[in-house]
Order: structure tokens, then sequence, then C-alpha cells
DNA sequence: CTATAAACCTGCTGGC
DNA sequence: TGCCAGCAGGTTTATA
């Protein structure tokens, strides 16, 4: 689920319901989501103390306490961050509760169970070092696109997806993305012109602000801290449109694998052109 | 390196 | 109508 529209409509709406309280227990209740810290250690380390930003990375979710300490969740396909009364029964699928000073619970759920929490302290490494530049930053620039998927020798569909590239492109965005710049996403990287990444370049922001703007996509599981839907959904151009008409040209839209995920183009106005092969 | 598949889990749904 | 193999927004790891 969660890319990075998602992430940062999450982080928006926990923002202000977490933003200068004080964690004051906490509940592991799926101890195999919880990485770098041992549920006692968590508990020792986050106890007392009190949350000072919430952050995103990428498609992470970056609570930062004082004392150097910070909690890093990844929501994988299903995870879920919320504020909700202590009242509030458990979510089938709880994770994590970590009670606050102001008489709120946040709660981790996730579905599937692929979701993550690591305890991160002081200035210990982490995986997010090795993510691409955030692409909604002013600092982006297409030569960047072009320098860092250029050199994979893959389908620019598999560049996109690829974290240190670009951070917080995901399955919907990069077809949406694909689609707003004509470019098939099989295409061999390598061989886009200059003209073809500028095209990416500025889809990719557009797609991406234009999901931000209208708080994400939910199909299923996806869901802000409050638990709103986004709206996205309803503005996407080909994901989840196999079969439909392009909004552009009236052709039917096609789905297919490439790298390995389920991909959706139209065929004309993503023309393959020679589709050099990967 | 790249490519592909499997693994991690659960629950929905397309197609028979 | 009912059943169930297949598939899902993500990453990591194994295998070729």
């Amino acid at each position: 689920m969660p890319e990075l529209p998602e992430v940062e409509t999450i982080r928006r709406s926990l923002e202000p319901l977490l933003v200068g309280h004080r964690i004051t227990d906490t509940t592991v209740i799926l101890p195999k989501a919880l990485r770098g810290a041992s549920p006692e250690e968590l508990q020792k380390s986050v106890v007392g103390r009190t949350i000072l930003r919430v952050d995103r990375r990428g498609k992470y979710l970056v609570l930062r306490l004082d004392g150097s300490v910070a909690l890093v969740f990844h929501l994988r396909m299903t995870g879920r961050l919320s504020v909700k009364s202590p009242g509030e029964p458990l979510a089938k699928q709880t994770t994590l509760i970590l009670p606050l000073d102001n008489g709120e619970t946040f709660r981790f759920e996730d579905t599937r169970k692929f979701g993550t929490v690591d305890l991160l302290r002081e200035g210990a490494p982490h995986a997010m070092a090795l993510l691409g530049p955030e692409p909604l930053e002013a600092e982006w620039t297409s030569a960047d696109l072009s320098r860092r998927a250029g050199k994979k020798r893959t389908s620019v569909k598999a560049a996109l997806l690829d974290q240190g590239v670009v951070a917080g492109l995901g399955n919907i965005y990069v077809d949406e993305a694909l689609h707003h710049a004509r470019i098939h996403p099989a295409r061999f990287a390598p061989g886009l012109t200059r003209e073809e990444w500028e095209r990416l370049y500025a889809a990719i922001r557009y797609v991406l602000s234009e999901g931000v703007k209208h708080r994400g996509t939910t199909r299923r599981d996806y869901r802000d801290a409050m638990g709103r839907s986004g709206e996205f959904q309803d503005r996407l151009k080909v994901y989840g449109r196999k079969g439909m008409p392009c909004m552009s040209c009236g052709q039917t839209i096609e789905r297919r694998r490439i790298a390995g995920r389920g991909t959706h183009f139209c065929p004309v106005c993503q023309s393959a052109m020679e589709e050099d092969k990967p």
C-alpha cells in the first residue's frame, strides 16, 4: 500500500496528534516486527520520552524522540498507524501500542505482518541512508534522475522501483508516472533520451504531488492516522484499469508482468518503440 | 551485476 | 451461487 503520498499523508495527520506528547508505556504484541531491540530495550529506551517530530524519508515514517532516540516505521503492504482512545477495541492484527501522556494510544496495526519498527539510538546507521533523493524536494533534478536510473541495466520500471534511484515510488505511482510521461515501462533504462528523462522527471513530481494533494490512494487497506481513506484512487489513469479505455486516447489499458510486478500501461500512448531488450 | 522466484502473511476476488 | 487458486500497495534473500 503505502508509497510516498500515503506515508506523507499519514505523517501530516499524525503530527498534530503526537508532537509534544510523552510515551508512558510500551506493549509489543508482535515481537518479530521490532528490529534492533528487544521489547525490554524498547521499554527502557522510549518510556518517559517526548515525541519531538514526525518525519518521513521515502516510505519510512520516523518519530524523533528526545534523548537522540527515534522510532522508524515501515508499513510495507498493509501497515497502519493511528491514534485511538484506550477504549477502542484492539484491531485483530495489532503489532505495537504506545500509550501517551494525554490518555490516547498510538497504535501500529498490520494485517499481513510485514511491517517493521526499528529502535534507533544516537546516530546509529539505518537503511534510510541508502535511499536516493526525495523526489518532491527542490534540489532534486532531472539530471540526477537520468544519472542514477540511466546506469541501471534494467527496464525503466525496475529502475524507478529501486529506492536508491529515487525514494518513495512504488508500483502505483511508477505506472502513473510512466503513463503521464508517455514512456513504455519495459523500455531499457539506459536507452531513454534526455527529453524522455525530463518528461519522466516532471511526471514523477506531478503524480506524487497530486497524490499528496488528494491524500493518497486507497485500494483496500490504506488509511491515514484518523482512519480516513485517500481520494487519489479516483484519479488514477492506468493503475488498476486493465481493459478500460485510456483516458487520453481511448485504447484499452493493458496489464503485464514487468519487473516482477503487475504493470499497467496504454499500448498507444506509451509506444514500445523498439522496446529495447533489457 | 541482472533476473527471476520465493519468502514473509492474511484476506479479498476473479473466474470457473 | 459458491469455491478457491491466485493475487495484492514492499522489501529481502536465495538461486541461476
